[in-house]
RNA sequence: GGGGAUGUGGCGGAACUGGCAGACGCGCUGGACUUAGGAUCCAGUACCGCAAGGUGUGCAGGUUCGAGUCCUGCCAUCCCCA
């Protein structure tokens, strides 16, 4: 078999590196270590989509190129394999969902396997082991345990909490409430997505526009009790410590913004009949600001404190617990019902600014603190309750929001920031009230704080404030605490016992299972059905699995379950001692491998995923089980491939070619003419029946008509998903590795070709014919190998090689390091003797992007062992310099001749080498000179005065 | 609406700090060879022009001896968020 085949080498070596586990990895680092780690996947149904290989590939060359340079390696994959298609699953086919995941899991094994990726396998783990969430659970214990002391800016153990002596007299059930509500996992109520029409609750990706995405019934937002995590306690560290990481800019600014910190005001309006007002005021000057607001006062928060005196209506959310109590009787039936119409709406299109305002008035009126006038207080759905306070101070003048509702409920807006003269025409019609100024300006219309510059302002009310005792500077947060259970089977029980009286029913006390009696296992339901209630399914439960009794007291088991976020939140800790049975990870060898060195992985995980292992991390930190701030300092995100270049025609009813400018999306589906509102159809085109003219495309037959170029994102609907299994099966994993890499940067948007893969695996022919006879019929070195020293030429292309290899493999930038080794081929298939060192040399800067032909040539070249740790060639700086070059000559900046000159010849040397040559005398003839410019190896520029005829 | 990214041949893309635009691959054209092989090897391939030469990195300006690269303003496409 002389041939390169790929269908037989690869199987071949992958079973080498299992049989003589080559690529495991030690439980301690030898030498200086390096932790790679690939985000790991879902392991859906569809199998493995060529967006993994992509990130996966990248991060298996960075693992064998450094390998070979002496790092001691941690690579490991899993699976994140708890999740919403397996339940699905479960129920259509009433199965337990453990076993469409284990065949899921199996399937993307065995195609990372067939791609010949230098994992350690031996760690491999699925969030879905009981072994694994066993720790799952444990960490989720930790932050029960702990609460956030802010003056230390530290989470702390409960135990360390301490207890206000008002608490403390009220006996042992008050402390254990007082320290449930401190804690960093702690219960409330929440709105979740309720379908009474499939009897489930839903995820937010289950629910479009206000209907289920399967069947498309009503979605009720209801509340229901919430294990929440109190992640805007680290909101400032998760912003602050983004400093220190090697990511991009622009993910660093996605999580700030996510985070996004302001800082106002909170500020308590009075909600009392006017003559209580002014004993109120006298009372809160006294009393001060209160840390928790009392009946009477409905708080708002706001980041404009300065535009209090603009407030003339106010906002609450239809949640806001006041909207009862405040809705008056005339006001009582158009309140309820815009209430249920809220309910079915998301918090997306609550906020959506493009979408007409809608409110009802209350019928109520609170007293701005700060003019004493009495303001209409209105539901609106614009205001969510989970933001800020769940009320706003509305200020037409200078919100856009605002504005919009005031003009559509004619309320009354006054303009307190006179944004200058430097607004022009606007000016005017903002302090007549019928435009909208956001910006900052000067005070007007604002008593004693008129002409003062907004900052000013916020600063001296801010003070003004906090002395009258009617609010304080707040910091707000757009990151909400986490909801962190799910309505669902198929995920993470909860470690928690809910306390039960004598009747059975919860006395509302908490009581984390036992570290020894987890993990809490998953227990084996009937049938895995929905049962109508907005309850989880695990409350379908038998009595042993959901009653235990403890000490002598019967407790119900938590039902909700976590959500998938949770168990990729840690799984980086896990690789590292991935058997440990005493600890979630062994303190010596955490120390020692993290953190991790590279993360790579899409960019859809850039926020949520991110951000929640980083809080994570941190508390484990604080709590001393981990020992850095940071869990990833380095991350990559790698670009989308995209379908294989499309090109689209558009056709009437009649078949007649319509223009691709003028078409566009249809109402319902589809594409229309712009102008008709004609239906079209779309015609597939080949390339050969298109051309390009000008910056557009269009038909080769009717060049006056335009069509559509573009690569669309793979999906099953347009048919142009790309299978790795057909890929493999066609050109070889080391062909898919090497076109991956090629097709552009790692973090591109790129579309496929499959001509490009046909291109690479021409390449890896290349490249084993310079090795290997591919005429005889065993495997045989080819006659052009010789064991002879190289010539001066190829040992400069050889080290040209090595340079470019190394300093692009090191950069990540795999393709231009392929395109130097491509260069290598070429030459080296031209020349009749080919030193067996050199290719030698060559084989090990391969390996790393195709290692199954690597080995396979390795071992033809006369080794019997793997080529996985053998030294990284090393590039000869002697050898990557030529002993001639061409300089180009310029006038006035533009090429004019090239001259043949030594290598560094220096400034005076390379400008008299340009002047001795006989073309350049000849341009230089006749002309003024005005200066030369010379950069030694690069260019002689002669400038000159123009000719004045 | 806000934020981010990207615009270079027929296509994917190269160009280290401002210094020969188009490396490498695909495709295409021509040739050699014939062991019919996913053939291979050689040469060519930005555009206009017979040529000399000219024009070219989304568009319009600017800085500079010199701009794909820096600055200003537009335009387009994609992604994310609302």
């Amino acid at each position: 078999m002389p041939r390169y085949n790929p269908a037989e080498i690869e199987p071949k070596w992958q079973q080498y590196w299992q049989r003589h586990r080559t690529f495991r990895a030690p439980d301690l680092p030898v030498g200086p270590k390096l932790y790679v780690l690939d985000m790991f996947p879902y392991p859906s149904g569809e199998g493995l989509h060529v967006g993994h290989p992509e990130g996966y590939t990248a991060t298996d060359i960075v693992c064998r190129f450094e390998r070979m340079r002496g790092r001691s390696v941690l690579h490991p994959m899993g699976f994140d394999a708890f999740g919403l298609p397996a339940e699905e699953h479960a129920i259509k086919t009433n199965t337990p969902p453990r076993e469409s995941t284990e065949r899921n899991i199996a399937n993307f094994r065995r195609q990372l396997k067939m791609l010949g990726f230098s994992y350690d396998w031996e760690r491999e783990l699925a969030t879905t082991d009981v072994a694994y969430f066993r720790w799952t659970q444990w960490i989720f214990l930790v932050l029960f345990d702990t609460w956030y002391d802010a003056s230390l800016q530290r989470g702390r153990p409960i135990a360390e909490l301490p207890i206000p002596d008002s608490v403390a007299m009220q006996g042992n059930a008050a402390v254990r409430r007082y320290q449930d509500e401190h804690r960093l996992a702690y219960q409330a109520d929440a709105l979740v997505n309720w379908c009474p029409a499939l009897g489930t609750v839903l995820a937010n990706e289950e629910v479009v526009d206000g209907k289920s995405e399967r069947g498309g019934h009503p979605v009720q937002r209801i509340p229901l009790r919430q294990w929440m995590l109190r992640i805007t306690a680290y909101a400032d560290r998760l912003e602050r410590d983004l400093d220190g990481l090697d990511w991009s800019e622009g993910i660093k600014k996605l999580q700030t913004d996510w985070i996004g910190r302001s800082t106002g005001a909170e500020v308590d309006f009075f909600l009392g009949a006017a003559e209580q007002f002014e004993p109120w005021q006298r009372q809160r000057r006294a009393s001060g600001f209160p840390r928790q607001p009392g009946d009477d006062v409905l708080r708002i928060y706001t980041t404009r404190p300065d535009t209090l005196f603009g407030a003339t209506y106010m906002v609450i959310a239809p949640e806001h617990p006041f909207v009862d109590r405040l809705t008056t009787d005339a006001q009582r039936a158009a309140v309820d019902q815009y209430r249920q119409r809220a309910a079915s709406k998301s918090d997306l299109e609550r906020t959506d600014l493009s979408k007409a305002k809608t409110g009802v008035f209350t019928g109520s009126f609170a007293i701005n603190p700060v003019n004493g006038q009495p303001v209409p207080i209105w539901i609106a759905d614009y205001v969510l309750v989970s933001y800020g306070t769940g009320a706003i101070m509305a200020v037409p003048a200078h919100d856009t929001r605002d504005f919009e509702f005031a003009r559509q409920f004619d309320l009354s807006i006054v303009a307190v920031v006179d944004p200058g003269p430097a607004a022009g025409d606007l000016r005017a019609e903002v302090l007549a009230g019928t435009a909208c100024f956001a910006g900052e300006g000067a005070a007007t219309n604002s008593a004693d704080y008129d002409g003062l510059a907004t900052e000013q302002f916020k600063a001296r009310i801010a003070t003004d404030l906090a002395t009258a005792g009617l609010g304080r500077e707040a910091v707000n947060y757009k990151l909400r605490d986490w909801l962190f259970s799910r309505q669902r089977f198929w995920g993470e029980p909860f470690p928690i016992l809910h306390e039960l009286d004598a009747d059975g029913q919860p006395t509302g006390l908490l009581r984390p299972v036992p570290l020894d009696s987890l993990p809490v296992d998953l227990p084996p339901l009937e049938d895995y059905k929905p049962h109508g209630r907005p309850e989880p399914p695990l409350a379908k439960a038998g009595d042993d699995w959901l009653h235990p009794v403890l000490d002598g007291i019967r407790y119900r088991r938590e039902t909700n379950t976590m959500p998938q976020w949770a168990g990729s939140c840690w799984y980086y800790l896990r690789f590292i001692d991935p058997g440990n049975d005493q600890a979630f990870v062994d303190r010596e060898k955490e120390r020692a491998w993290m953190p991790v060195d590279l993360y790579v992985g899409g960019a859809e995980h850039a926020v949520l995923h991110l951000l929640y292992a980083r809080f994570w991390h941190k508390v484990l930190f604080d709590r001393g089980y981990v020992s850095t701030r940071e869990p990833f300092q380095r991350l990559v995100n790698q670009g989308m491939i995209l379908g294989e270049m499309e090109y689209t025609g558009y056709q009437d009813a009649q078949g007649q070619w319509v223009d691709a400018g003028r078409v566009v999306r249809g109402q319902e589906s589809g594409w229309v003419e712009r102008q008709t509102g004609m239906v079209l159809n779309e015609v597939k085109l080949g390339a050969e029946q298109v051309s390009k003219q000008g910056d557009s495309f269009v038909l080769a037959d009717h060049p006056e008509i335009r069509i559509e170029s573009r690569a669309y994102k793979m999906s099953k609907s347009r048919g142009n998903v790309i299978n790795p299994d057909e890929v493999v099966r066609d050109y070889g994993a080391d062909s898919l590795r090497l076109y991956e890499m090629f097709m552009g940067p790692l973090e591109a948007t790129k579309p496929w070709s499959m001509a490009g893969v046909n291109g690479v695996r021409n390449f890896l022919e290349r490249a084993w014919r310079l090795v290997a006879d591919d005429k005889t019929e065993a495997l045989e070195l080819n006659a052009a190998v010789e064991d002879v020293p190289p010539t001066d030429e190829q040992l400069r292309v050889l080290h040209k090689t090595i340079q470019a290899v190394t300093r692009d493999t090191a950069a990540l930038e795999f393709n231009t390091a392929i395109a130097r080794m491509m260069e290598f081929v070429n030459f080296f298939t031209r020349q009749p003797v080919r030193p067996q060192s050199v290719l030698e040399s060559f084989v090990l800067l391969l390996s790393p992007y195709a290692p199954h032909l690597g080995e396979e040539l390795w071992q033809l070249l006369g080794h019997d062992q793997t080529l996985a740790y053998e030294r990284w060639p090393e590039c000869d700086e002697r050898w990557t310099r030529d002993e001639t070059i061409e300089v180009p000559v310029q006038f006035q900046g533009k090429l004019r001749h090239r001259i043949q000159v030594p290598a560094d010849l220096d400034r005076e040397q390379l400008e008299a080498a340009a002047r001795a040559d006989a073309k350049v005398a000849e341009l230089l003839a006749g002309k003024q000179l005005v200066k030369v410019v010379v950069v030694p190896n690069r260019l002689v520029n002669f400038v000159t005065r123009q000719d004045s005829n």
